[in-house]
DNA sequence: CTCCGTCAGTTCCTTAAGGGAACGGATTAG
DNA sequence: CTAATCCGTTCCCTTAAGGAACTGACGGAG
């Protein structure tokens, strides 16, 4: 399909893509959180070609976001896990979820329902300033150039 | 490529992902947000196939992430923009955008800031739960079958 | 009126990526 | 020896993305 590099891109979004906008992904980090760690697990939960989860899981571990770990010395056995970058990943999709509970989820009502530790109740994200605390929306903010704005760095990408 | 459909799963992460998973959906949604909001505008910043252009517009007016507003009669021309649905899909940006500058951005530093109306600092976003206002990642909840658990809607999805 | 330019797509062809099934090697169980 | 499990890899087919050319409505210059 010749598709494009997100990666060379100057914006954190593109970047971000880049991890893990390729299809499936996403759905192979929720399976990696929720305890789905394996090759044959994560192939029959999700019902998705063995090669792609091959090439999916193989560049999330160049990446960075999961881990092979050998469970099993004889026969050599992997899982995998995920790593400090992967679990801060996981923010996206809780607010994937939050979004996908209340404009898609219809009169059934959520298919999965959070419970926060600290309170014990059941919730869902909002997203906060890290400065004041306050919430914090695309339409609370003013955009501006920041250091790494293509320069250095970013060639070759768009803008 | 007869890519699996997601949106018919019982998991609102493959629902998001069925509206804005697409390859540059993301990036047009961004550019929309930042203002750009007419097909020729948006081509010219992404970079993209106007074929491709052409057919994620359409599915994201479909999908009531965005919609068309004339802005001239004659000729007849619309441009894009978003509902309260679509910019509520910014907060997916907006966590995108964190994850990407803590983990990509490199000594550049991030390529965009962004300050917060409220208080004025440069700033990003933190997920805090809705109940308690405490901090809430994917380590500090538990998963339960909510009452859209692969019940009567979600059929012939996985689970 | 004709020619040029702009804007918003659409059409066509090439190339690459996903789906799916079969195959591979290593090991254990019966 | 045969079957089963686990983790991939290889193969072919279909479909989606890239890219350039084309359409069609209009406006302006000459």
């Amino acid at each position: 399909m010749q598709r494009t590099q997100f990666g060379a891109m100057a914006c954190s979004i593109a970047r971000t893509l880049d991890v893990i906008g390729e299809p499936w992904s996403p759905l192979i980090l929720r399976d990696v959180y929720a305890g789905t760690n394996r090759f044959e697990q994560l192939q029959r939960s999700l019902g998705m070609s063995r090669k792609v989860l091959a090439e999916r899981l193989s560049w999330l571990v160049t990446q960075g976001v999961l881990a092979r770990r050998e469970y099993s010395a004889r026969p050599l056995r992997h899982e995998y896990i995920l790593t400090d970058k992967g679990t801060e990943l996981c923010d996206l999709l809780l607010v994937m979820v939050r979004w996908g509970d209340r404009w898609t989820a219809g009169e059934a009502g959520p298919p999965v329902l959070y419970r926060h530790h600290a309170c014990g109740e059941i919730g869902h994200v909002e997203l906060r300033c890290s400065e004041c605390e306050q919430p914090m929306h695309a339409t609370d903010i003013d955009l501006l150039p920041g250091p790494g704005a293509s320069t250095a760095t970013a060639v070759s990408g768009s803008g």
